[in-house]
RNA sequence: GGAGGCGUAGCUCAGUUGGAAGAGCAGCUGACUCUUAAUCAGCGGGUCGGGGGUUCGAGUCCCUCCGCCUCCA
């Protein structure tokens, strides 16, 4: 017994691999040189003219003496003919033993067929590589949810428009690099395995350094390091990479996601608020093509300039001009009134932040900055000049979505310890000194900026769930 | 973690009240030198997610485990 024997497919073409061997073909051939993509060599089509090209074998339509078959690579399907009198026999008789989805080189000339239809009549062709299991349906394609996750490869071949969505993903993050350093900064990478988590509030994955013998941490995010390099004096820098975060699967989370990050010295909330709307509309702009997503309800415009709210005047004008003048017992009422589930234990500031979270957020369809929020809320960044108890910040929603924070820095060590120690007051270990003895010695003032790319992806692409923006979602392993 | 839904051929899916496991594509054999979801004739293909139970009899009902999806935490 081989594995060979597990389906009747599987055999067929293992079989059919042997039939060809024994006719002088290499079942996992060589280097071809092809005339270039199947899009490039149909962009030069000419009658007459000799070309090369490689693909998969797609679809076969097989008519006693002549054959016609599809081949496809990422670009483009290609019509091929296949004629005995032009191959000759036994090229012609092995190339019946080829199976939907093995990979062959093709030579020949251009035609157009009575349908019109641009086809290369092939003079002779190569075997490079045997398919030995079948491939998804044609029609139907794959649509089993779990197997296009666990088996993206098939999901590619199958489903052409998964594949186009990911090479645009590769242009976004390429123009927002290539914009990015057209505009001054330095792109840096810093350490994904740190000895404590920081710049964030999540649960990290923990790994063990066994040479070391001490415990280490993947990034929740790279802005302590950042930070580091401001005060080393890069003034405009920025990382675009894999953050990691503990937490469960869901439409909008997968437990490591893709996060730029932009910090520039001398700059403040404003600079990173004009940074990010050019960036966005750039990008929205180059390679998804328009600055209108969708249609109906849900339609996107970002078409500058963008709506700007502090927060507590975004919370009065959806709950009321005195809703912050009320007792808290009428602000818990409301809430449950809203089908939400509050602590007695909360005050005025967590009440009215989990209503804006789950009620207000996600009414925020056009790009929004929320300015101005409660300072309990964000840790590493200044108040405003005016008032001391609110965050010079921005949230960037789009599409009832988080994309942006951005903030003023907080670069004054002393404020900088007590928050710390502020937010984390049972654990004083959890202060990050090294983080505060570099601040010690002198951050310039800044502006800085996180945006969830993986998110921000599927506004401009209006697709709904992370997992289909991701080429390999995590799932549970099997 | 909780609630609900789903899991049947390689793929896409049917399967009635618990009563002989099906279709299309794919595969195999044959015919066919302009087809394109090729066509025509014929033939094979199943651990009904795993395990247990109820029953004369389970894809179907019950329990349990696994995986996926949706919503909630």
């Amino acid at each position: 017994m081989t594995d060979t024997d597990q389906n009747e497919y599987r055999q067929q073409r293992h079989t059919n691999m042997l039939e060809l061997q024994k006719m002088g073909y290499k079942p996992f051939g060589e280097a071809f040189e092809r005339s270039g993509r199947l899009a490039d060599v149909r962009a030069d089509f000419a009658e007459e003219k000799s070309v090369s090209m490689a693909g998969r074998l797609t679809t076969v339509r097989k008519m006693g003496k002549s054959i016609f078959a599809d081949l496809r690579d990422i670009t483009d399907r290609f019509q091929i003919y296949v004629q005995k009198n032009q191959v000759g026999e036994d090229p012609f008789a092995a190339f019946k033993l080829l199976d939907v989805g093995d990979h062959i080189g093709v030579k020949g000339t251009f035609f157009t067929t009575r349908t019109g239809e641009q086809t290369l009549k092939v003079d002779s062709w190569t075997l490079l590589s045997k398919a030995l299991l079948p491939l998804p349906e044609k029609w139907h394609g794959l649509k089993d949810v779990e197997a296009r996750y666990r088996q993206r490869y098939l999901d590619l071949i199958s489903n052409p428009e998964v594949g186009a969505f990911f090479v645009k993903r590769s242009q976004a993050i390429s123009e927002i690099r290539s914009f990015l350093r057209s505009q001054g900064f330095l792109e840096v990478e810093t350490p994904m395995m740190q000895p404590q988590p920081g710049g964030a509030t999540a649960k990290p994955f923990k790994t063990h350094w066994n040479a070391l013998n001490t415990d280490m941490y993947l990034r929740i995010a790279p802005e302590l390091y950042l930070k580091r390099l401001l005060i080393g004096g890069f003034d405009k820098v920025f990382e675009l990479n894999r953050n990691f975060r503990n937490e469960g699967l869901s439409r909008n989370h997968n437990p490591e996601f893709t996060m730029l990050e932009i910090y520039h010295a001398y700059s403040n909330v404003g600079g990173m608020k004009k940074l990010i709307c050019d960036l966005i509309t750039h990008v929205a702009q180059t390679v998804f093509g328009s600055l209108k997503i969708g249609e109906g309800e849900n339609a996107i415009d970002l078409t500058l300039p963008w709506r700007e709210v502090p927060y507590r005047d975004l919370v009065r004008e959806r709950m009321g001009d005195d809703w912050y003048e009320q007792p808290i017992e009428k602000a818990r009422e409301k809430a449950l009134e809203l089908g939400l589930e509050v602590e007695p234990d909360w005050n005025m500031m967590m009440v009215t932040h989990e209503i804006y979270e789950k009620t207000i957020e996600r009414t925020l369809i056009n790009p929004t900055f929320v300015t101005r929020l409660p300072m309990e809320l964000i840790p590493l960044a200044r108040t405003c000049e005016d008032d001391d108890t609110v965050i010079d910040v921005f949230e960037l929603e789009i599409g009832g979505k988080e994309i942006a924070p951005g903030y003023t820095e907080l670069n004054d060590p002393i404020k900088q310890r007590q928050r710390l120690e502020g937010q984390d007051g049972d654990d004083p270990h959890k202060v990050d000194e090294d983080f505060v003895t570099a601040l010690e010695h002198g951050m310039p003032p800044a502006g800085g900026m996180g945006v969830g790319i993986d998110r921000l992806l599927m506004i401009l692409s209006g697709i709904d769930a992370i997992r289909d923006v991701i080429l390999f979602p995590q799932l549970r392993p099997k």
